[in-house]
RNA sequence: GGACGGCUAGCUCAGUUGGUUAGAGCGCCACGUUGACAUCGUGGAGGUCACAGGUUCAAAUCCUGUGCCGUCCACCA
């Protein structure tokens, strides 16, 4: 402790070992802080860096905001928790293992779902290893003995809960939707994970064939093969009268039906104002489709590709589909228009692919779904009974119950909230959690179809419908080997159309002798009195019958007096629907006819209708499907009822769990975490403590992300908000504003910076210069300032010490004797109480910038300056006082080297680390200032202003610094006090010789001296060498200067309308402000006069 | 298209409910070895508070409009 500091603070040979030694205190550690017993508990959560790499400046910020919370709260004598975690990030961190692996040559599927994960998980230790290391480099003095993972087993259980609660209170459901699919990362996002870019794009105005009435715009002509109405606005002139007629079109060989609808979203003047509908790949239009109850159809698959069913396009990219159907449609002089145009082109956030919208089945949150009345007499008093997650999300905060800081984001977070659509929470990633759902195995049942063999009408072309033909030579024959081919396979039960030519086919292919059902659903499609004729003849004398053609076979759409496919399909369903719940578990054999095939085929590939015509025409093919069951178990861990279920291959958004962080992280384990009475319960004694959190610190930009869903889950789940106060910063930005980026160059490592600058440097200059919610550029130069201000502290510590060593012990006195102690114990009293306020008021930069004017300005500037120039016995204690307060008031901001300063100025009183000080307290300075009250420690600004008007006068005359130079003050009302301080007046870096003080004034201005009026008093320097005229110039440009401020102040105060409506304390200000300047005018006049 | 933010000294930013001659840090210029600190000290220059109207006794501050920069949301079929 006795070994001298050097002259310059080395953060590096430090830092390390205060951390160390903090840490080894335990006192991060709220349960071995020592507080009072009724202590108000302060608790953060710390936002979970992604373990995704390394931290960047934006985290330092984070860090930095945060530490100097908790450190002013620990301070305060709070029962203080800041608890750490890492986030897994589900998709950012796959992606980013992904691309590690594609560097070896491999992907995630050849290593398959285990293998993967490994790596995966062995990526996300390292990283975090990495980052806690960083996190504790920032002196960041969070609790690591609680230290979470959003995918740790408590947070698992956390999140299973919740899922489970939601589930069953019907807010979790599985359906069909159109989602944002990114088709690189195989996965579904979140509407707020898709981010849209600007690109040029091609609008082509085409018609689907040469007979369609009007062209169609569209900058997709590959989707429009899932075209299922045309829409117009309904107000629009040209299409009036058409809405509701249903037309058909041949667009390329497909046929398309095409339903004539209005919607009021279409904008009349863009494109030929009618639009193809694609219900399956853009998000209106499936809006539009759910209100006209249009069929969907999709086109593109989920890896980006055509799918089957399409002809010459199935298998195509969308990109290669387009250019086909361009080139297609130009050959037959169907495309009208090709513009270029702006298009916002939706990407996925994480890996920057197109994202195709397309429907798909995935499990979802209702925010619009009343919630069920909660038995929590907290959660009553959020008033949510009967209203949406939505509802209460926007309560909770329009109540004021949560305070979003600055307050302007509550706005976008209102409009965000309000319309908000259900959240998509499944992913189909590999990495996170598993979604907690268990489908059953036993449920299932196996389906495989067949269709009958030949009989002889089928071979002479003659339409059978229900007329019950037997099979001939051929059918028995190619039955006959099927079953030969099928010997082996075991099923249940055989379930077949009545017909022979089914129930044959039936008999032949049982080998097991296993029980045959007929069952009338299965039945061909009846053709009623076309049955028995030939189908050319049919065609030739129905010329109104709608064919079309599918592998050289023609299919009948409307045939009279005939079922319709429409029909057939609604058989086929309700068999389905039956054998759903009839045959759980078992395998069947389904025999039966072409057309009603087909529609097995739609129903259980989710196809329209026309996609499968013809899929079961030409042999005797088998198709197996495995229909899926409802049956579902939603719990905590998989079903104890044995292995007959397979857990839902999903995964969950990471911010499902992320959105449940401030509670789940106030678990210890597991076990603490139990649902009870339809409500979540976290037996904790930290949960009890500590939640709601305090306040939650994070980016604007993650407001949405993250901050709304904490609230929504946060108030479904525990009845209770998450946390008091949202403080948003802003981003960290370059020096001209840019955003940094590896691309860009421009990323300032905060590793680096603490090496070269120290911690204590990079926290300062992150938090200077910053309020809430603006963005803040940083650049080097900015921490180098910071370090130096570091420095001067460092120095003023230094010097303090020396002053103890050489200065004669103090007296005991702890009552001022001098102006500057006065004055200095004065301003610090103010510093500490505005301090405060600034802190709890999250006014960071304020608070710093008062700091730092305090700690250079007034104290080492002036305080220190005078105290060495005084014998004042009273200096000790005031200086310990000062020394102790300092350090303490900068511990939040720069832990470091005011941990390192601290054993040589901390009290006896005092605690050994300065991370558990006592707070200043403003009043322990009211000793200081209580004696000479008739002297006021405002008078020290007196003598400031003799000081810098004396070093004023030198050196605007030019007056060599080293040449000392005698002085003479005049002055009538502050003589005695001017002679009190003249030790100052004389050494403050004036550069006197001697000092005489007059009482009274100048009564002529001599030759060889230099004067400088203030108000109330005259300084004259003696300068044998200079020039009168240019002394008396600059007298002259003083009296005018006066006078025009006198000419101001007097319009001012002969104004009416102002002395009669202002405030009379402005008034009176006016007044005196007025008074002070003719009495100033009014004596250089004077002084003019005398020296003419 | 909607919303929000910014525009104050060369640069980065303060400026609380309207009320001294609009501030700080960095940078710049000049000078400088007073018992801690050149990562320092002393002094200085530098601003039509984006623009145009308005309200008011009084506007950087409140209102309206415009421009530029930035961000978010919606969305382009």
């Amino acid at each position: 402790m006795n070994k001298p500091l050097p002259p310059a603070y080395e953060p590096k040979d430090y830092e390390e070992g205060i951390y160390r030694r903090w840490e080894e205190s335990g006192f991060f550690n709220p349960d071995r802080l020592p507080v009072r017993p009724d202590a108000p508990a302060y608790a953060i959560v710390m936002p979970p860096p992604n373990v995704t790499g390394t931290l960047h400046l934006g985290h330092a910020s984070m860090l930095t905001i945060e530490d100097i919370l908790i450190r002013f709260h620990r301070l305060l004598g709070e029962r203080t928790l800041w608890l750490p975690g890492t986030d897994h990030a589900a998709i950012a961190t796959q992606t980013k293992v992904e691309k590690l692996l594609k560097a070896e040559g491999l992907d995630r599927r050849k290593l398959g779902r285990e293998a993967f994960l490994k790596k995966v998980e062995e990526f996300a230790v390292a990283s975090h290893d990495t980052m806690t290391r960083q996190i504790r480099k920032m002196g960041s003095s969070c609790d690591w003995s609680r230290e979470a993972y959003t995918l740790d087993k408590t947070r698992s259980q956390a999140v299973r809960s919740v899922f489970k609660l939601m589930y069953d209170d019907g807010l979790i459901y599985r359906g069909e939707r159109i989602v944002n699919w990114c088709p690189r990362c195989h996965s579904t996002l979140a509407d707020d994970e898709v981010e849209y870019e600007s690109r040029p794009a091609i609008l082509y105005t085409f018609k689907y064939d040469e007979n369609f009435p009007w062209p169609i715009a569209t900058t997709r002509p590959e989707t429009k093969l899932g075209d299922t109405a045309v829409a117009v606005n309904p107000a629009d002139q040209r299409y009036q009268g058409l809405v509701g007629q249903k037309l058909s079109a041949d667009f390329l060989g497909r046929h398309l039906d095409l339903k004539i609808i209005s919607d009021v979203q279409i904008d009349p003047a863009f494109g030929t104002g009618a639009v193809g509908v694609t219900p399956a790949h853009a998000q209106i239009d499936w809006q539009i489709a759910e209100k006209n109850g249009l069929p969907a159809i999709k086109v593109i698959g989920e890896e980006g590709l055509i799918r089957p069913g399409f002809g010459e396009f199935s298998g195509l990219t969308a990109v290669a589909a387009r250019d086909l159907i361009v080139a297609k449609l130009k050959e037959r002089g169907l495309i009208i228009k090709e513009e270029p145009i702006e298009n916002n082109l939706s990407l996925c956030y994480r890996c920057g692919t197109a994202i195709e919208p397309l429907p798909s089945k995935q499990w979802f949150i209702d925010v619009n779904k009343k919630l069920p009345e909660s038995k929590s007499a907290r959660a009553r008093q959020l008033a949510w009974r009967g209203k949406s997650l939505k509802e209460v999300a926007l309560d909770v905060v329009k109540s004021g119950q949560v305070r979003i800081i600055p307050e302007r984001f509550g706005k976008n977070y209102y409009h965000w909230m309000e319309n908000l659509r259900d959240w998509c929470i499944s992913r189909q990633i590999w990495f996170g959690h598993r979604v907690p759902v268990w489908h059953s195995k036993r449920g299932k049942v196996e389906l495989i179809l067949v269709r009958h063999g030949q009989t002889d009408w089928n071979k002479d072309g003659i339409m059978q419908g229900q007329t019950d033909i037997p099979l001939n030579g051929n059918g028995q024959e190619s039955a006959a080997k099927l079953a030969a081919k099928i010997r082996d396979e075991k099923f249940d039960l055989i379930i077949t159309s009545p017909l022979k030519r089914t129930s044959e086919t039936a008999k032949l292919l049982n080998s097991y002798q296993v029980p045959i059902i007929e069952d009338d659903r299965l039945k061909e499609r009846s053709y009623g009195r076309f049955e028995g004729l030939k189908t050319e003849e049919i065609l030739k004398a129905h010329p109104e019958i709608k064919t079309f053609q599918v592998n050289g076979s023609n299919y009948w759409i409307d045939v009279p007096t005939a079922e319709t496919y429409g029909q057939l399909k609604a058989r086929v369903m309700d068999f389905l629907g039956e054998a759903k719940k009839k045959y759980q578990g078992k395998k069947i054999l389904v025999v039966s006819h072409g057309d009603t095939l087909d529609m097995f085929y739609a129903a259980l590939n989710d196809l329209p209708d026309e996609k499968a015509y013809g899929r079961f025409s030409l042999n005797m093919h088998l198709e197996r499907y495995a229909l899926e069951t409802d049956e579902v178990y939603v719990g905590l861990a998989a079903p104890a009822a044995g292995g007959d279920w397979e857990q839902d291959e999903d995964t969950l958004d990471t911010w499902f769990s992320s959105g449940l962080w401030t509670f789940s992280t106030l678990a210890n384990q597991p076990e603490e975490i139990i649902i009870k009475d339809g409500q979540l319960s976290i037996n904790s004694e930290d949960f009890k403590k500590f939640h709601p959190t305090a306040v939650l610190e994070t980016g604007y930009d993650i407001l949405f992300f993250w901050v709304a869903r904490m609230i929504i889950m946060t108030v479904y789940a525990i009845g209770d908000i998450p946390f008091r106060d949202v403080y948003l910063h802003g981003l960290i930005r370059d020096e001209q504003g840019r955003k940094m980026s590896k691309s860009l160059g421009n990323v300032i490592d905060p590793l680096d910076m603490t090496d070269k600058y120290g911690a204590d440097a990079v926290r300062l200059a992150l938090v200077s210069g910053g309020t809430p919610g603006n963005d803040l550029n940083v650049n080097e130069n900015k921490i180098a300032g910071s370090r130096n201000l570091v420095n001067k502290l460092w120095n003023i510590g230094r010097y303090l010490l020396v002053r103890r060593e050489t200065e004669p012990p103090d007296n005991g006195s702890a009552v001022s004797e001098t102006l500057a102690e006065r004055w200095i114990a004065r301003k610090m009293k103010n510093l500490i109480e505005s301090l405060t306020a600034d802190l709890l008021a999250y006014r960071f930069s304020a608070a710093a910038e008062t700091l730092r004017e305090f700690t250079w300005n007034d104290l080492a500037d002036w305080y220190i300056e005078a105290s060495k120039f005084e014998n004042s016995a009273s200096a000790a204690v005031l200086q310990r006082r000062l020394g102790r307060d300092l350090l303490v008031l900068w511990h939040p901001f720069l832990p470091f080297v005011t941990e390192v300063l601290w054993p040589h100025h901390r009290l006896d009183s005092d605690s050994e680390l300065i991370l558990v000080a006592a707070w200043p307290l403003a009043a322990a300075y009211d000793q200081f200032l209580s004696g000479q009250p008739n002297v006021q420690a405002a008078d020290f600004s007196l003598i400031q202003a003799v000081i810098i008007a004396i070093r004023n006068l030198r050196a605007e005359n030019k007056i060599p610094p080293a040449q000392k130079v005698r002085a003479i003050i005049y002055s009538e009302k502050y003589a005695e006090q001017l002679r009190s301080q003249d030790r100052l007046i004389l050494n403050l870096r004036t550069g006197l010789s001697s000092l005489e003080i007059e009482a009274g004034h100048l009564a002529k201005r001599q030759a060889g001296w230099l004067y400088a009026s203030l108000s109330g008093l005259e300084i004259g320097l003696a300068a044998p060498d200079f020039d009168p005229a240019e002394q008396r110039a600059a007298l002259a440009a003083e009296i005018s200067n006066l006078a025009k401020r006198r000419a101001a102040q007097t319009q001012k105060l002969a104004n009416a309308d102002f002395v009669q409506r202002a405030p009379a304390a402005v008034v009176d200000k006016e007044k005196a402000k007025l008074a002070a300047i003719e009495e100033e005018l009014a004596s250089r006049q004077k002084k003019f006069a005398e020296q003419g």
